[in-house]
DNA sequence: CGCTTCTTTCAGAAATTTGTGAAGTTAAGG
DNA sequence: CCTTAACTTCACAAATTTCTGAAAGAAGCG
Protein backbone atom coordinates (compact mmCIF):
# COMPACT_ATOMS: atom_id res chain seq x y z
CA UNK A 1 0.00 0.00 0.00
CA UNK A 2 1.67 3.12 -1.29
CA UNK A 3 1.36 6.27 1.52
CA UNK A 4 0.27 8.79 -0.79
CA UNK A 5 -2.55 6.82 -2.59
CA UNK A 6 -5.57 7.91 -0.20
CA UNK A 7 -7.39 5.33 1.85
CA UNK A 8 -10.31 4.92 -0.61
CA UNK A 9 -12.06 2.87 2.52
CA UNK A 10 -11.07 5.86 5.37
CA UNK A 11 -12.70 8.28 3.16
CA UNK A 12 -15.77 6.79 2.55
CA UNK A 13 -15.69 6.19 6.12
CA UNK A 14 -15.68 9.85 6.34
CA UNK A 15 -18.33 10.47 3.91
CA UNK A 16 -20.75 8.17 5.34
CA UNK A 17 -20.70 9.34 8.83
CA UNK A 18 -20.75 12.99 7.88
CA UNK A 19 -23.40 12.71 5.64
CA UNK A 20 -25.05 10.85 8.50
CA UNK A 21 -25.10 13.51 10.53
CA UNK A 22 -26.25 16.42 7.52
CA UNK A 23 -28.93 13.99 7.01
CA UNK A 24 -30.18 13.65 10.46
CA UNK A 25 -30.03 17.24 10.64
CA UNK A 26 -32.65 17.68 7.96
CA UNK A 27 -30.71 17.31 4.63
CA UNK A 28 -31.26 15.35 1.85
CA UNK A 29 -29.63 12.09 1.28
CA UNK A 30 -28.10 12.34 -1.79
CA UNK A 31 -27.17 16.26 -1.44
CA UNK A 32 -25.46 15.19 1.60
CA UNK A 33 -23.40 12.05 0.91
CA UNK A 34 -22.12 14.52 -2.07
CA UNK A 35 -20.88 17.26 -0.26
CA UNK A 36 -19.37 15.15 2.27
CA UNK A 37 -17.43 13.70 -0.89
CA UNK A 38 -16.43 17.24 -2.59
CA UNK A 39 -15.54 18.37 1.49
CA UNK A 40 -13.29 15.10 1.79
CA UNK A 41 -11.19 15.54 -1.39
CA UNK A 42 -7.97 16.70 -1.84
CA UNK A 43 -8.80 19.42 -4.65
CA UNK A 44 -12.22 19.70 -3.07
CA UNK A 45 -13.46 19.64 -6.61
CA UNK A 46 -14.94 16.68 -8.10
CA UNK A 47 -16.51 15.79 -11.82
CA UNK A 48 -20.08 14.30 -11.94
CA UNK A 49 -18.35 10.83 -13.41
CA UNK A 50 -15.80 10.87 -10.37
CA UNK A 51 -19.26 11.43 -7.84
CA UNK A 52 -20.98 8.71 -9.55
CA UNK A 53 -18.14 5.78 -9.16
CA UNK A 54 -17.27 6.68 -5.54
CA UNK A 55 -20.48 6.92 -4.23
CA UNK A 56 -21.85 4.22 -6.28
CA UNK A 57 -24.96 6.15 -7.83
CA UNK A 58 -26.53 6.82 -10.68
CA UNK A 59 -25.79 9.92 -13.16
CA UNK A 60 -29.38 11.29 -12.73
CA UNK A 61 -28.50 11.38 -8.39
CA UNK A 62 -25.63 13.11 -8.88
CA UNK A 63 -27.48 15.54 -10.85
CA UNK A 64 -30.13 16.08 -8.64
CA UNK A 65 -27.84 16.54 -5.69
CA UNK A 66 -25.58 19.15 -7.11
CA UNK A 67 -28.60 21.36 -8.36
CA UNK A 68 -30.03 21.11 -4.73
CA UNK A 69 -26.13 22.21 -3.80
CA UNK A 70 -25.56 24.92 -6.25
CA UNK A 71 -29.37 26.08 -5.21
CA UNK A 72 -28.63 26.61 -1.34
CA UNK A 73 -24.95 27.54 -2.63
CA UNK A 74 -23.07 25.06 -0.91
CA UNK A 75 -20.74 24.59 -3.77
CA UNK A 76 -20.32 26.00 -7.36
CA UNK A 77 -20.31 24.94 -10.92
CA UNK A 78 -17.13 25.12 -12.91
CA UNK A 79 -16.78 24.61 -16.25
CA UNK A 80 -13.33 22.30 -17.34
CA UNK A 81 -11.84 24.56 -20.19
CA UNK A 82 -12.02 22.96 -23.55
CA UNK A 83 -14.38 20.47 -21.94
CA UNK A 84 -17.87 19.71 -21.61
CA UNK A 85 -17.06 17.97 -18.25
CA UNK A 86 -17.85 20.03 -15.35
CA UNK A 87 -16.48 19.93 -11.85
CA UNK A 88 -18.24 20.99 -8.47
CA UNK A 89 -16.32 22.65 -6.05
CA UNK A 90 -16.61 22.95 -2.37
CA UNK A 91 -15.28 26.57 -1.87
CA UNK A 92 -13.32 26.58 1.30
CA UNK A 93 -14.97 29.65 2.91
CA UNK A 94 -17.83 30.08 1.26
CA UNK A 95 -19.78 26.91 2.41
CA UNK A 96 -20.33 27.32 5.73
CA UNK A 97 -21.37 31.18 4.88
CA UNK A 98 -23.77 29.14 2.85
CA UNK A 99 -25.09 27.14 5.99
CA UNK A 100 -25.48 30.45 7.96
CA UNK A 101 -27.45 31.61 5.12
CA UNK A 102 -30.67 29.92 7.30
CA UNK A 103 -31.16 33.57 7.16
CA UNK A 104 -33.43 33.26 3.92
CA UNK A 105 -35.42 30.57 6.74
CA UNK A 106 -35.53 32.41 9.28
CA UNK A 107 -36.71 35.22 7.34
CA UNK A 108 -39.72 32.82 6.19
CA UNK A 109 -40.33 32.74 9.85
CA UNK A 110 -40.42 35.93 10.48
CA UNK A 111 -42.88 36.36 7.52
CA UNK A 112 -45.33 34.11 8.89
CA UNK A 113 -44.98 34.74 12.52
CA UNK A 114 -45.82 38.74 11.29
CA UNK A 115 -49.21 37.42 9.49
CA UNK A 116 -50.15 35.38 12.74
CA UNK A 117 -49.73 38.68 14.28
CA UNK A 118 -51.87 40.64 12.80
CA UNK A 119 -54.48 38.01 12.25
CA UNK A 120 -54.42 37.18 16.02
CA UNK A 121 -53.86 40.26 17.26
CA UNK A 122 -50.69 41.78 19.02
CA UNK A 123 -52.86 42.30 22.62
CA UNK A 124 -53.71 38.65 22.65
CA UNK A 125 -51.59 36.79 25.04
CA UNK A 126 -50.85 34.88 21.91
CA UNK A 127 -50.20 37.60 20.03
CA UNK A 128 -47.33 39.04 22.43
CA UNK A 129 -45.48 35.67 22.61
CA UNK A 130 -44.94 35.41 19.15
CA UNK A 131 -44.41 39.24 19.25
CA UNK A 132 -41.54 38.07 21.08
CA UNK A 133 -40.44 35.06 19.17
CA UNK A 134 -40.03 37.61 15.97
CA UNK A 135 -38.38 39.95 18.30
CA UNK A 136 -35.63 36.97 19.18
CA UNK A 137 -35.56 35.70 15.06
CA UNK A 138 -34.56 39.20 14.53
CA UNK A 139 -32.06 39.80 17.35
CA UNK A 140 -30.07 36.49 16.07
CA UNK A 141 -30.11 37.65 12.17
CA UNK A 142 -28.60 40.77 13.15
CA UNK A 143 -26.34 38.90 15.67
CA UNK A 144 -25.21 36.35 12.97
CA UNK A 145 -23.83 38.81 10.50
CA UNK A 146 -21.45 40.27 13.25
CA UNK A 147 -20.53 37.09 14.28
CA UNK A 148 -19.57 36.00 10.51
CA UNK A 149 -17.16 39.26 10.38
CA UNK A 150 -15.68 37.58 13.64
CA UNK A 151 -14.82 34.75 12.47
CA UNK A 152 -13.04 35.96 9.00
CA UNK A 153 -10.72 37.84 11.60
CA UNK A 154 -10.58 34.33 13.75
CA UNK A 155 -9.98 33.03 11.12
CA UNK A 156 -7.38 35.39 9.35
CA UNK A 157 -5.23 34.82 12.57
CA UNK A 158 -5.62 31.10 12.77
CA UNK A 159 -4.85 29.92 9.58
CA UNK A 160 -3.43 33.01 7.75
CA UNK A 161 -4.63 34.77 4.49
CA UNK B 1 -69.30 36.75 15.29
CA UNK B 2 -68.31 37.67 19.29
CA UNK B 3 -64.78 39.46 19.24
CA UNK B 4 -63.53 37.47 22.14
CA UNK B 5 -64.02 33.90 20.38
CA UNK B 6 -60.55 33.47 18.53
CA UNK B 7 -61.20 33.03 14.72
CA UNK B 8 -60.80 29.34 14.50
CA UNK B 9 -60.19 29.76 11.09
CA UNK B 10 -57.66 32.15 11.15
CA UNK B 11 -55.75 30.55 13.85
CA UNK B 12 -55.67 27.61 11.87
CA UNK B 13 -54.41 29.32 8.60
CA UNK B 14 -51.07 30.52 11.10
CA UNK B 15 -50.74 27.35 12.10
CA UNK B 16 -50.51 25.48 9.03
CA UNK B 17 -48.04 28.42 7.56
CA UNK B 18 -46.04 28.53 10.15
CA UNK B 19 -45.84 24.58 10.48
CA UNK B 20 -45.03 24.53 6.59
CA UNK B 21 -42.13 26.62 7.12
CA UNK B 22 -40.74 24.27 10.34
CA UNK B 23 -41.35 21.62 7.68
CA UNK B 24 -39.60 23.13 4.91
CA UNK B 25 -36.58 23.51 7.48
CA UNK B 26 -36.33 20.06 8.21
CA UNK B 27 -38.91 19.15 11.14
CA UNK B 28 -41.36 16.74 10.60
CA UNK B 29 -45.22 17.51 9.76
CA UNK B 30 -46.92 16.57 13.04
CA UNK B 31 -44.47 17.97 15.49
CA UNK B 32 -44.23 21.33 13.66
CA UNK B 33 -48.36 21.42 13.16
CA UNK B 34 -48.25 20.53 17.27
CA UNK B 35 -45.78 22.93 18.09
CA UNK B 36 -47.30 25.87 16.00
CA UNK B 37 -50.81 25.01 17.56
CA UNK B 38 -48.99 25.83 21.15
CA UNK B 39 -47.35 28.62 20.16
CA UNK B 40 -50.76 29.92 18.86
CA UNK B 41 -52.75 29.61 21.70
CA UNK B 42 -53.41 31.84 24.07
CA UNK B 43 -52.40 30.20 27.25
CA UNK B 44 -49.81 28.57 25.55
CA UNK B 45 -50.56 25.17 26.72
CA UNK B 46 -53.11 22.61 24.86
CA UNK B 47 -54.44 19.15 26.23
CA UNK B 48 -53.77 16.25 24.05
CA UNK B 49 -57.53 16.44 23.26
CA UNK B 50 -57.58 19.74 22.29
CA UNK B 51 -54.66 19.52 19.86
CA UNK B 52 -56.27 15.91 18.32
CA UNK B 53 -59.36 18.37 17.81
CA UNK B 54 -57.96 21.59 16.54
CA UNK B 55 -55.46 19.54 13.87
CA UNK B 56 -58.26 16.91 13.16
CA UNK B 57 -55.36 14.12 13.86
CA UNK B 58 -55.61 11.12 15.86
CA UNK B 59 -54.86 10.54 19.96
CA UNK B 60 -51.85 8.83 18.38
CA UNK B 61 -50.31 11.54 16.06
CA UNK B 62 -50.54 13.60 18.85
CA UNK B 63 -48.72 11.21 21.16
CA UNK B 64 -46.08 10.92 18.73
CA UNK B 65 -45.79 14.45 18.22
CA UNK B 66 -45.65 15.81 21.89
CA UNK B 67 -43.25 12.69 22.42
CA UNK B 68 -40.44 14.09 19.90
CA UNK B 69 -40.93 17.74 21.19
CA UNK B 70 -40.46 17.20 24.37
CA UNK B 71 -37.35 15.34 23.67
CA UNK B 72 -36.37 18.05 22.11
CA UNK B 73 -37.38 20.33 24.92
CA UNK B 74 -39.00 22.45 22.66
CA UNK B 75 -42.31 21.87 24.43
CA UNK B 76 -42.98 20.26 28.43
CA UNK B 77 -45.25 18.27 29.63
CA UNK B 78 -47.65 18.93 32.56
CA UNK B 79 -49.64 16.97 34.95
CA UNK B 80 -53.08 18.99 35.59
CA UNK B 81 -53.27 17.88 39.12
CA UNK B 82 -56.26 15.84 39.95
CA UNK B 83 -56.73 14.15 36.56
CA UNK B 84 -55.17 11.75 34.46
CA UNK B 85 -55.11 14.98 31.54
CA UNK B 86 -51.62 16.29 30.35
CA UNK B 87 -51.13 19.56 28.87
CA UNK B 88 -48.52 20.43 26.76
CA UNK B 89 -46.77 23.90 26.76
CA UNK B 90 -44.79 25.81 25.52
CA UNK B 91 -42.43 27.87 27.87
CA UNK B 92 -41.88 31.76 26.42
CA UNK B 93 -38.06 31.81 26.53
CA UNK B 94 -37.76 28.08 27.01
CA UNK B 95 -38.07 26.85 23.19
CA UNK B 96 -35.97 29.22 21.52
CA UNK B 97 -33.11 28.34 23.63
CA UNK B 98 -34.05 24.52 22.49
CA UNK B 99 -33.77 25.95 18.66
CA UNK B 100 -30.33 27.07 19.75
CA UNK B 101 -29.48 23.54 20.88
CA UNK B 102 -28.93 22.73 17.14
CA UNK B 103 -25.48 22.54 19.60
CA UNK B 104 -26.18 19.28 19.93
CA UNK B 105 -26.16 18.94 16.13
CA UNK B 106 -23.36 20.67 15.91
CA UNK B 107 -21.56 18.73 18.28
CA UNK B 108 -21.75 15.51 16.40
CA UNK B 109 -20.71 17.15 13.34
CA UNK B 110 -17.62 18.15 14.89
CA UNK B 111 -17.04 14.40 16.19
CA UNK B 112 -17.88 13.14 12.46
CA UNK B 113 -14.62 15.90 11.40
CA UNK B 114 -13.09 14.92 14.04
CA UNK B 115 -12.84 10.96 12.74
CA UNK B 116 -11.98 12.40 9.34
CA UNK B 117 -9.26 14.67 10.33
CA UNK B 118 -7.49 11.93 12.05
CA UNK B 119 -8.19 8.85 8.84
CA UNK B 120 -7.33 11.30 6.31
CA UNK B 121 -4.64 13.09 8.03
CA UNK B 122 -4.06 16.46 8.74
CA UNK B 123 -1.14 17.20 6.71
CA UNK B 124 -3.16 16.53 3.08
CA UNK B 125 -5.14 19.69 1.65
CA UNK B 126 -8.62 17.47 2.61
CA UNK B 127 -7.14 17.17 6.03
CA UNK B 128 -6.32 21.29 6.30
CA UNK B 129 -9.97 22.04 5.07
CA UNK B 130 -11.78 19.62 7.62
CA UNK B 131 -9.34 21.24 10.19
CA UNK B 132 -10.77 24.84 8.92
CA UNK B 133 -14.32 23.50 8.91
CA UNK B 134 -13.81 22.24 12.78
CA UNK B 135 -12.29 25.75 13.69
CA UNK B 136 -15.07 27.39 12.51
CA UNK B 137 -17.74 25.11 14.34
CA UNK B 138 -16.09 25.21 17.71
CA UNK B 139 -16.07 28.97 17.28
CA UNK B 140 -19.74 29.21 16.41
CA UNK B 141 -20.17 27.42 19.32
CA UNK B 142 -18.41 29.78 21.45
CA UNK B 143 -20.40 32.68 20.14
CA UNK B 144 -23.40 30.96 20.40
CA UNK B 145 -23.73 30.93 24.17
CA UNK B 146 -22.74 34.76 24.24
CA UNK B 147 -25.20 35.69 21.81
CA UNK B 148 -28.16 34.01 23.83
CA UNK B 149 -26.89 36.09 26.82
CA UNK B 150 -27.27 39.61 24.97
CA UNK B 151 -30.43 38.46 23.88
CA UNK B 152 -31.46 37.88 27.29
CA UNK B 153 -30.37 41.64 28.09
CA UNK B 154 -32.19 42.33 25.07
CA UNK B 155 -35.16 41.09 25.96
CA UNK B 156 -35.16 42.37 29.54
CA UNK B 157 -34.88 45.88 27.97
CA UNK B 158 -37.99 45.40 25.21
CA UNK B 159 -40.38 43.34 26.92
CA UNK B 160 -39.74 43.97 30.84
CA UNK B 161 -38.66 40.82 33.05
C1' DC C 1 -60.27 -3.32 43.60
C1' DG C 2 -62.73 -2.16 39.53
C1' DC C 3 -64.42 1.55 36.57
C1' DT C 4 -63.31 5.15 33.77
C1' DT C 5 -60.52 8.35 31.42
C1' DC C 6 -56.49 9.46 29.22
C1' DT C 7 -52.22 8.05 26.92
C1' DT C 8 -49.12 4.96 24.57
C1' DT C 9 -47.86 1.20 21.57
C1' DC C 10 -48.14 -1.46 17.44
C1' DA C 11 -49.23 -3.46 12.95
C1' DG C 12 -50.48 -2.17 8.73
C1' DA C 13 -52.62 0.84 4.83
C1' DA C 14 -51.75 4.91 2.39
C1' DA C 15 -48.99 8.51 0.89
C1' DT C 16 -44.65 10.34 -0.03
C1' DT C 17 -39.93 10.28 -1.19
C1' DT C 18 -35.99 8.42 -3.38
C1' DG C 19 -33.06 6.68 -6.97
C1' DT C 20 -32.91 4.46 -11.36
C1' DG C 21 -32.92 3.48 -16.42
C1' DA C 22 -33.85 5.38 -20.56
C1' DA C 23 -34.72 8.92 -23.54
C1' DG C 24 -33.79 13.76 -24.45
C1' DT C 25 -30.90 17.97 -24.71
C1' DT C 26 -26.75 20.58 -25.25
C1' DA C 27 -22.37 21.75 -26.91
C1' DA C 28 -17.35 20.47 -28.10
C1' DG C 29 -14.50 18.89 -31.68
C1' DG C 30 -13.66 17.12 -35.68
C1' DC D 1 -22.96 19.37 -39.88
C1' DC D 2 -22.26 15.07 -37.56
C1' DT D 3 -20.55 12.55 -33.82
C1' DT D 4 -20.11 11.90 -29.34
C1' DA D 5 -19.42 13.05 -24.48
C1' DA D 6 -21.66 15.09 -20.68
C1' DC D 7 -25.45 16.45 -18.29
C1' DT D 8 -30.62 16.70 -17.45
C1' DT D 9 -35.35 15.29 -17.32
C1' DC D 10 -38.97 12.09 -16.69
C1' DA D 11 -41.84 8.11 -15.54
C1' DC D 12 -41.91 4.51 -12.62
C1' DA D 13 -40.54 0.83 -9.11
C1' DA D 14 -38.91 0.36 -4.63
C1' DA D 15 -38.13 1.84 -0.17
C1' DT D 16 -39.37 4.64 3.44
C1' DT D 17 -42.21 7.46 6.19
C1' DT D 18 -46.47 8.84 8.10
C1' DC D 19 -50.78 8.39 10.24
C1' DT D 20 -54.47 5.63 11.76
C1' DG D 21 -57.55 2.32 14.28
C1' DA D 22 -57.46 -0.96 17.63
C1' DA D 23 -55.81 -2.86 21.67
C1' DA D 24 -53.13 -2.50 25.68
C1' DG D 25 -51.37 0.17 29.52
C1' DA D 26 -51.44 3.59 33.48
C1' DA D 27 -53.61 6.29 36.97
C1' DG D 28 -57.23 8.83 39.35
C1' DC D 29 -61.38 8.08 42.02
C1' DG D 30 -65.11 5.95 44.09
Amino acid sequence: MSENVRDAEAVSRFVEAFAAQLVEAGMQRMPARVFAALLSSDEGAMSAAELGEQLRISPAAVSGAVRYLAQTHMVSREREPGSRRERYRVHGDQWYEALTNREAVIKRWEGALREGLVSLGAETPAGRRMAETLAFFEFVEGEVSAMMERWRVHREKTFGS
